[in-house]
DNA sequence: ATAGGGTTAG
């Protein structure tokens, strides 16, 4: 952007066109405008109340001049003629300028040049630069003068005309020797800024520095501003050091001010950037400046969330001596909870606590939220007592938090009497009390104490407002009262608050929580701006009243599309439930038909769900689908694929999968290793580990080691175990188990110990089939009560190794009073227990009560599980294997 | 002077 000076205001004065014209103005009476004009007792409305004038351009300007004491008559007398045939001369306009800015009506000034400017050059038959010229010629004053440019300046910028409003600037510069207003040049700034011409902010900005023209402190913050916007790292440091060398009068209240504008525009990081500096070269050299300064910066970076940097200037700022007051610790504090770190937040109150920091009501009211935020609204009660015991002065928001808390806890009465206990105290309350406590009489269903509420309210004179109607016409909603709520909509309406569609939405959503479906669709099918949102709505609300096949219906047939957070939900849902998952693939077509692109972890979550039911055919069909689509599946759903392939011993097409994967790239873990390590035990993966740097952990050491135990390799199965241990892996549970399944004589109890490896089910389980397959029914029996004893609850697993003991043993007898001191123990056998005792039955010639226990098992309904199964399986290829 | 509370949606 190049500007180019000029001073064409000098060399045009007295080539001013002058003199008489032929046109001739009709003047209409005034008293028929509505516009109360005249402030002035000379000029009476009535003056001109009898007739039409006619007037020639002289007499026009005649008139002007004689309304130099009543700026509005002379505005108003130029709106009427300009209403007519003839357009009023330039020098009419310029002598009512001069009125209207000699009376120093800024206001009207900028609005009267904002709508001259509008009308362009055509519209008012002369040029702006020709009228300039006429109030140059008139006009001896030059403040005068720079006030009408300051105006025009305004205006162009206001009708985004910025190359004009900055030639005015700078010809205003070059032919008076003074600039316009530096407010005037900030207001075109800002609007350019706001309009993204921030090259041009940029430009304007070095032309000014270049003539040497002053530019305050709010000029700076808008050029840093456009620079940042324009991303100009190398622009913002050349000016911040341009800043830090210049002289300026008062470079104390400058950089303050500066300091200021940049956190009020998100600057704030800046701030703090150029708040060592200025400290360093003693600009803030005044310790009430400097505190001044730190305090503003730390609450700017708060607001901007940049909690960390907060913290940073704040130990900063402590070092420097300067004590933070009441408003920096609630910016922290407040920073910490809207980021969720509330326990920061408390630890900072806690500090403030023990530096013996005044604290007041805004203080303990964050610090209330904070506790309702965790969920502990018992505890903000809590705390709301303290403070009162304390005598702190505390107000209606911080009672508002209180009793919202009792009524979350489902303590209305209480919420009510701690309300009037702040009435009580003389504190008035406001709309938002009223909110909170109907809120809290509506989720406990009472609703009648609701309207109570309302109608005392209505009584002290507050208006209900938008808020509270949505609270209460939800509330109803949500008890069932349909019929009220609906009421309470047409009140509202007719007492001015129109409801919006988020009062629909909550009355939406209330009935179908409420059950009340029939109802929630007839309110829909009544709205007669049906907008995007109230679909959500009701989508959502069967999503979240579990109406799955009601939620999926009305979303499929829609026509458009829905914020992409309605499919996820729904989405989500349908994933969840095991006969919807076909349904959660019809909704991704149908999104990708609409042209809403799903979000990536969408195509994992509905893989999961068909792998999760076991139907990998329908997963892997789903997964061509994506590839088509040039989606490539991530880590985690190709090991979920893998994981299924195995889990349904279709070791080929897992290993197919295995390799696709590592062929588009994506790089497997520990995790895909351990999945097909551990149902391939064929498999040598060392080598392709230690080349994509995948460390095996803890589970893969035990699924290795389990290998080699099973293969009755005990000397390689203690050998990795010790290798684990070496590489600073520390066993678990199931290592041990694994170990000791086939090698019992190992003692590892104290290693466990120090390993803090607690001894579980399994780990029991092992130790018990042990004994019993060596025929020491006692020492399992032993081992069993060891387990009760250290408060290990046993599952149907140790009993069922118990009863394969005594069924070995042929001591059928204490096989069944096992397997029935079990039912008594409240446990239900499941397939392998029984299974068990029936073979046992069986191996020992009692057909008869075998045959009695099958029908028994059959007819509980008692299937093998995917478990027993693929134990099975696994029992009977080991013994291929073996022979 | 500067700060904190009620519905939704996220």
């Amino acid at each position: 952007m190049r500007v180019i000076p000029s001073s064409l205001l000098s060399h045009v004065r007295g080539l001013i066109r002058r003199g008489p014209s032929s046109r001739w103005y009709v003047v209409p009476a005034l008293s028929r405008t509505n516009i109360t004009i005249s402030h002035s007792e000379q000029v009476k409305e009535g003056t001109f109340d009898y007739k039409s004038l006619e007037l020639n351009e002289i007499g026009v300007l005649r008139v002007l001049n004689s309304m130099k004491d009543d700026p509005y008559l002379a505005l108003s007398f130029l709106k009427r003629i300009e209403g007519n045939v003839a357009l009023p001369s330039v020098q009419a306009y310029a002598t009512v300028i001069r009125i209207v800015c000699g009376w120093g009506l800024d206001q009207k000034l900028d609005t009267f040049l904002v709508e001259l400017v509008r009308k362009g050059d055509a519209g008012r038959g002369f040029s702006v630069m020709e009228l300039l010229n006429a109030i140059g010629e008139m006009e001896q004053s030059l403040v005068l003068l720079i006030r009408v440019s300051t105006a025009l300046v305004k205006a162009y910028a206001n009708l985004e005309m910025f190359e004009e409003a900055i030639d005015i600037f700078f010809r205003t510069y070059h032919s008076l020797g003074r600039a316009p207003d530096i407010k005037a040049l900030n207001f075109l700034l800002n609007r350019m800024i706001a309009s993204g011409r921030t090259d041009m902010v940029v430009g304007v900005f070095w032309e000014i520095e270049r003539l040497g023209l002053d530019a305050d402190a709010h000029t700076y913050v808008l050029v840093v501003q456009a620079l940042c916007r324009n991303d100009d790292k190398e622009g913002v440091d050349k000016l911040l050091i341009r800043l830090l060398n210049s002289e300026t009068r008062n470079p104390c209240v400058f950089y303050l001010n500066f300091i200021e504008g940049l956190c009020l525009n998100q600057m704030a990081s800046m701030a703090y950037l150029l708040l060592q500096p200025l400290r360093e070269v003693n600009i803030l050299v005044d310790k009430s400046d400097l505190g001044i300064a730190y305090r503003r910066v730390v609450r700017g970076l708060c607001n901007e969330m940049r909690i960390e940097d907060a913290e940073k200037a704040f130990l900063d700022m402590e070092e420097h001596g300067i004590d933070p007051d009441v408003y920096v610790y609630s910016a922290i504090i407040e920073g910490h909870r809207k980021t969720m770190n509330i326990p920061k937040a408390l630890d900072i109150f806690n500090k403030m606590v023990k530096k013996r920091t005044r604290i007041n009501c805004v203080i303990v009211s964050s610090i209330l939220q904070c506790c309702c935020q965790m969920g502990n609204f018992s505890g903000a009660y809590v705390l709301f007592k303290e403070c009162r015991e304390l005598n702190i002065p505390l107000d209606r928001v911080c009672y508002n938090v209180a009793f919202d808390a009792l009524g979350k806890l489902g303590k209305v009465e209480e919420a009510i009497e701690l309300f009037r206990e702040m009435t009580g105290k003389g504190i008035a309350p406001d709309v938002i009390n009223y909110t909170t406590l109907i809120g809290g009489c509506c989720l406990q269903g009472k609703c009648s104490d609701a309207f109570d509420l309302m109608i005392e309210m209505d009584g002290s004179g507050k208006s209900p407002d938008i808020v509270i109607y949505n609270v209460l016409a939800g509330g109803l909603a949500r008890n069932g009262l349909a019929q009220e709520a609906l009421e309470t909509l047409k009140l509202m309406e007719d007492r001015g608050v129109k409801p919006t569609y988020v009062t629909q939405n909550m009355v939406i959503e209330g009935l179908i929580v409420a059950g009340k479906l029939d109802e929630a669709e007839a309110f829909y099918e009544s709205l007669e701006h049906k907008s995007r949102e109230n679909d959500a709505s009701m989508v959502k609300s069967y999503c979240e009243a579990g109406c799955l096949d009601q939620a999926f219906e009305r979303c499929i047939r829609l026509e458009f599309p829905l914020p992409k957070s309605v499919y996820f939900t729904l989405f989500t849902s349908l994933c969840s439930e095991k006969d919807h998952i076909s349904k959660a693939q019809d909704l991704l077509d149908r999104m990708w038909e609409l042209g809403v692109k799903p979000e990536k972890s969408m195509y994992g979550k509905l893989i999961g769900a068909w792998c999760r039911v076991n139907n990998v055919r329908k997963a892997r069909q789903f997964f061509e689908i994506l590839v088509t689509k040039e989606i490539i599946p991530d880590l985690f759903t190709y090991t979920i694929m893998i994981n299924t392939y195995c889990r349904l011993n279709e070791l080929k097409q897992a290993y197919a999968l295995f390799q696709d994967m590592k062929r588009r790239d994506v790089k497997p873990d520990v995790v895909t290793y351990t999945v097909l390590l551990n149902s391939n035990p064929e498999l040598d993966m060392k080598r392709e580990m230690e080349a994509f740097d995948v460390k095996p952990d803890v589970v893969l050491y035990t699924i290795m080691i389990n290998r080699y135990c099973k293969l009755n390799d005990v000397k390689k199965a203690y050998a990795l175990f010790k290798d684990m241990k070496r590489r600073e892996i520390v066993p678990d549970v199931v290592t041990y188990t694994v170990l000791l399944k086939n090698n019992p004589e190992l003692d590892l109890t104290r290693e466990m110990k120090a390993f803090d490896v607690k001894p579980d089910v399994f780990y029991y389980t092992v130790l018990i089939d042990w004994q019993c397959k060596i025929g020491d029914l006692k020492e399992a029996k032993g081992i069993f009560d060891q387990m009760i004893e250290s408060g290990v609850d046993p599952d149907a697993a140790p009993y069922t190794a118990l009863i394969a003991g005594c069924c070995k043993m042929g001591n059928l007898k204490e096989a069944k009073m096992i397997f029935d001191l079990m039912i008594e123990s409240g446990l239900k056998p499941d397939f392998v227990s029984y299974t068990t005792l029936i073979a046992g039955f069986r191996r020992n010639g009692f057909v008869r009560k075998a045959f009695t226990l099958m029908k028994e098992m059959l007819e509980k309904g008692i299937k093998p599980t995917q478990a027993s199964l693929s134990a099975v399986h696994y029992a009977k290829s080991k013994a291929k294997g073996l022979r």
